[in-house]
DNA sequence: ATTAATATGTTGTATAAACCTACAAACGTT
DNA sequence: AACGTTTGTAGGTTTATACAACATATTAAT
């Protein structure tokens, strides 16, 4: 009906925007002090203040102990302002990952810092949406204290499916699942009234690695999750890119063989199933593992690095056909098949500069080093950045809360 | 140093920002009321008002004369608003496109409709830089009285070259140019002192055919060029997506042959270039052109037809792997090529479903219709958009200019 | 050690712009 | 003609920022 980007600012969206904005600076630079916030924010000293001073009173920020370790870079005169810094547990996000053989869940707390987690076995295709949204919930709830709950502000699901962005799961071919609107799901499950939001895995995954750091607050990341599957998610100027679908990145299905014969997808040609498929064929031991195959690369094992060699190859086209449409500036590889990167990438480097024209800029390529709970981070991590964003539920008691369903474009 | 998006609001800048969302409602919707765009930006009616009353006496609104044809859709009870509209002439802007073999010229006003065009033949590459700045800036003010000049607004520019969002040339092939600064030069060349961007050619083809039109106001639209050449830009949510170097969406240089031999990009399949080197081969013609191949295609004469399959599959196959990436909803072609578009849509549709799994959506796609002059009227629109923005030069006035280069990440 | 210089945090006042309420005006319906 | 409904406008209120002034804390200089 009326764009985003059109609504007007009113006089309590003023202050909102602005104790929104100092949120963000304090998460993104650490400490502050209200002066160095007011330049910042480009505003009058006394209204950063202001701003503080009700923050404070929320019990979200808090004047820093005295600790600093004194930037040694200049050395500053005038009187030294006060280090002011967000208070870590004030508020804590959980996030969740529904895998097909695992469920992991992330409490992080208002620094984006991880303050527990855990791991429990599962299968996906075997367990219907309902239990799979029980379990989760109830082990995302279990290291949790009751006095603490109330201090949840958002809860985040990320899972393999293709969803639009109200978390309505269109289809999860490895789950099972088709046509459930999954953020509902956990909403009604939950014992709090919280913000829900339901990501595909990957591009929760992608949020979570490049949450909060400064290189990814402005231009475009692609991030590339490689497990058996392939899933993928883009990061423009700190903002998940969806796509018309919530497809968009989903680069494991872009189609890379120019080998005669049947046509083969990304995820065919550099997922673990083909690699280890490769393996299995070369290798002495009995079950070799992914491990084992590294260290047949980096040993120079010709067989392995036979196969890696080919992986490369398809790995730069399809970053290279990938960065002819989006022009990324920075790939972050992740997922444990990554860990052949650095091993590969020299030959990486040559493929991409043989496969694409030389007046193409090249972009960095980094591997994630995220622990085996990235998916659920990177949901929690979108129930913090919902936060402090003016879409924050801090903000929507006092608006009438006006119900108008259906009103996005279908 | 600080982030667009965490600059605070300030009291000028809530003005500002509903001025901005007044005018830019205002071009989306045509007509309204008063009380109409209070609702469409949440705004209490007497604030519309105020705004409302800014604007009308600074020249940019106006109260619409009595001649609404009275939409039949519903009776309207109560007092009927006194309908508001754009003044069209209070403003203008310019766009030129330096093309390879010509220069074209547009003339836009508040409204963004087209008051004049002027094209010139051009040889690109013979010409410099500077000369050829020169042409491209006589032409565009050739036909605007000098009385008139200081209701310019905005000059922008299109080129067929790789450029930062700053207008800095690094590489025109077509042109021979070579980092140079285009936008400054423009700048100095004008005798005018208003807001100069350049821009990719294709990019702002892509702005100018979406620019404005209420569908492509959300979404992801993927717009492609089909000249000799083949260029393309991603519209997302009405805003052009550049990528890191300006280079998103130049999808000609995917690769698209799954055929053995040489490695062919999409350009070398599906332009003008290649279709009509085919068609020679095959034509009776002495000099055959595009138009006789589409009658032939028309008649279904086998020749042509296979040529035209031809197309539609690498067509297809580029467009399924560009929306594995972004994920596109709309798909829009453009260029002389895309008239062949309409005589091959079951063949298009059907390589498309051929081609991509079939739980992956499928975009849709038209034909732009626009005249020889998109692009220049892209250029042209994209000041027009700016002007309807926050960056607008109607609010630089006030604010202290402060000077501070290399700012952005560089 | 005292003073000057500089930057920070706080306070009180001014101002801008939105909101709310009320009311006259303009139109259709009864 | 009376009524209900919606619009546009005017006056008063609210709120959050800007501005100016001042006390404070620290470094540099005399």
């Amino acid at each position: 009906m009326n764009d985003p980007a059109l609504t007007a600012s009113s006089h309590r969206r003023i202050r909102q925007s602005n104790e929104v904005a100092a949120l963000r600076a304090l998460h993104q630079f650490g400490r502050l002090s209200r002066a160095e916030l007011a330049r910042k924010l480009r505003l009058n000293r006394s209204s950063s203040g202001h701003i503080i001073a009700s923050l404070t009173a929320d019990g979200l920020v808090r004047e820093a102990i005295e600790d600093s370790p004194e930037q040694p870079g200049y050395a500053r005169v005038g009187r030294p302002g006060i280090m002011l810094e967000l208070v870590p547990d004030a508020i804590f996000f959980l996030g969740v990952e529904i895998g097909v053989e695992h469920i992991s869940t992330v409490e992080i707390d208002l620094g984006t810092n991880i303050v527990s987690t855990n791991v429990e076995p599962f299968d996906g295709p075997s367990i219907s949406v309902e239990a799979a949204v029980d379990r989760a919930v109830s082990l995302a709830l279990q290291s949790i204290p009751a006095s603490k709950l109330e201090r949840c502000e958002g809860f985040g699901v990320s899972t393999p499916a293709q969803m639009d962005k109200h978390g309505l799961v269109r289809l999860a071919p490895l789950l099972g699942w088709r046509n459930v609107h999954l953020a509902d799901l956990v909403r009604d499950a939950l014992p709090l009234r919280v913000p829900v939001l339901a990501e595909n895995d990957a591009n929760a995954f992608a949020i979570g690695a490049t949450y909060g750091r400064s290189e990814a607050h402005s231009g475009v990341t692609l991030f590339l999750v490689m497990e058996s599957g392939v899933g993928g998610g883009i990061i423009i100027d700190g903002n998940l890119f969806r796509g018309a679908n919530g497809l968009a990145g989903e680069i494991g299905h872009l189609i890379v063989s120019d080998t005669p014969g049947p046509r083969r997808n990304l995820e065919q040609l550099i997922g673990l199933e083909t690699i280890m498929g490769e393996y299995r064929k070369t290798s002495t031991l009995d079950h070799p593992t992914f491990g084992n195959f590294l260290v047949d690369v980096q040993d120079r094992l010709p067989s392995a690095v036979s196969i890696a060699e080919q992986w490369a190859r398809a790995l730069a086209i399809g970053l290279v056909q990938a960065c002819r449409i989006i022009d990324a500036d920075r790939i972050v590889l992740g997922g444990s098949v990554a860990a052949l990167y650095p091993l590969m990438t020299a030959r990486v480097a040559a493929h991409i500069h043989a496969t694409q024209e030389s007046s193409f800029p090249v972009p960095s390529i980094t591997v994630n080093d995220e622990g085996t709970v990235g998916s659920a981070f990177g949901a929690a991590c979108m129930l913090h950045q919902r936060y402090l964003s003016l879409d924050s539920q801090r903000f929507a008691d006092d608006t009438a809360e006006l119900e108008e369903p259906g009103e996005d474009e279908g």
